[in-house]
DNA sequence: GCCAAACCTGCAACACGTTCTAGGTTCGGG
DNA sequence: CCCGAACCTAGAACGTGTTGCAGGTTTGGC
């Protein structure tokens, strides 16, 4: 019996064991990146057999991405509870960004496991893929809010790919977080207007 | 002795060799994209052994990308040879990057198996990520030519991020050809003048 | 109560990227 | 002519994602 799995109903401990999977999967990717999830060892410190985490996750990618979107909705309920400074739509993008980039940078193995989970391409992940660009693209829609631009969605759309493209490549090892963030910035001020 | 490395000197075996492994890689990934390029298949395609393989592509990326850098390098002449069409900078670089991504939809297998090595994080892949993207800014250089634009490297930088996020959201699954091809064409049109 | 379905465990087995070993051949410099 | 370096081959071996199997336990409907 699982020691740690003491919710009353079965259930429930199911649901626990879930938790335990995606915390393991996380602790493990802080201290190694994406190398080190290894699908064993994440079944081992979640205290559970490896057929049982193959049943909830179909693979170690879809495994990292539930974790990402986990994280993604987080972050996005955080964000809201405090809003984004500054005047201009540009100006508020580029602090939203600049914060959701700080975050990630302070776990920059964490973030390189699930970048890199995300740039796989494995057709049945598409459906955790789409709910997390969703909720990406979502962050930067809040920011923006109201702001009377045409074009709207294209440019979300934009900022959104260049978000990627630069996790990615920071990820990979191609250019530091400073670099990103500046590009970032830029990018949030020739798509948007910088007066309010 | 392979039986094809008939060139007269050592070292043009060996460039003959490096050529029918890239060769080798080429066409099995245009058989069944990134999962079906297999070391063992790649070195006996090109007989070669897998330790000379590996001697001279430090890993299945690795070979992957020296391909990609290739193809990248040929459809940066060939795009050079007939110049784009349209007068505005916008229309223009709407044009090759329409152009690029026909030459991509051609070989769908190709393009999924160049574009998961391209997003696979292994810091001793940078080099050679940094030189293929700097060709893919390029052609997007080439086709802005001298327009008069402030912050022309951002724009191009943006335009490549765009890129290279849809290509990876199309090779995952996430979305057709059409899509990407509408999305770059209308990010194209947000960051350029659309009149000459 | 009883059964089928759902879920779990522990463990063996397989596939493919990668590394290693034990030799062979070719080349350029003394 | 001979040596060491560079390169090649065939093949074994290892690690890790993934699958399969032979049981056990729990649950919900009859």
């Amino acid at each position: 019996m699982g020691a740690t799995a003491r919710g009353g109903t079965r259930a429930a401990e199911t649901a626990a064991r879930k938790q335990r999977l995606l915390a393991a999967a996380t602790e493990l990717a802080a201290e190694g990146g994406y190398d080190a999830v290894q699908m064993r060892d994440v079944a081992a410190r979640a205290e559970v057999a490896l057929g049982t985490l193959y049943r909830h996750y179909a693979s170690k990618d879809q495994l990292l991405l539930a974790a990402l979107s986990d994280q993604a909705t987080t972050l996005r309920e955080r964000l809201d509870q405090r809003p984004p400074r500054g005047n201009a739509p540009a100006e508020r993008v580029a602090d939203v960004l600049r914060r959701a980039t700080r975050a990630l940078e302070r776990q920059p193995r964490v973030t390189h496991a699930m970048v890199t989970a995300m740039s796989v391409s494995d057709d049945s992940a598409a459906p955790v893929k789409l709910e997390i660009n969703d909720t990406l693209r979502a962050i930067i829609g809040d920011a923006v809010d109201g702001a009377a631009v045409p074009d709207l969605d294209d440019i979300v759309r934009v900022l959104g790919s260049v978000w990627f493209a630069e996790l990615t490549f920071w990820s990979g090892g191609l250019g530091d977080a400073q670099a990103m963030a500046d590009n970032l910035a830029r990018a949030a001020a020739l798509l948007l207007p910088s007066r309010a």
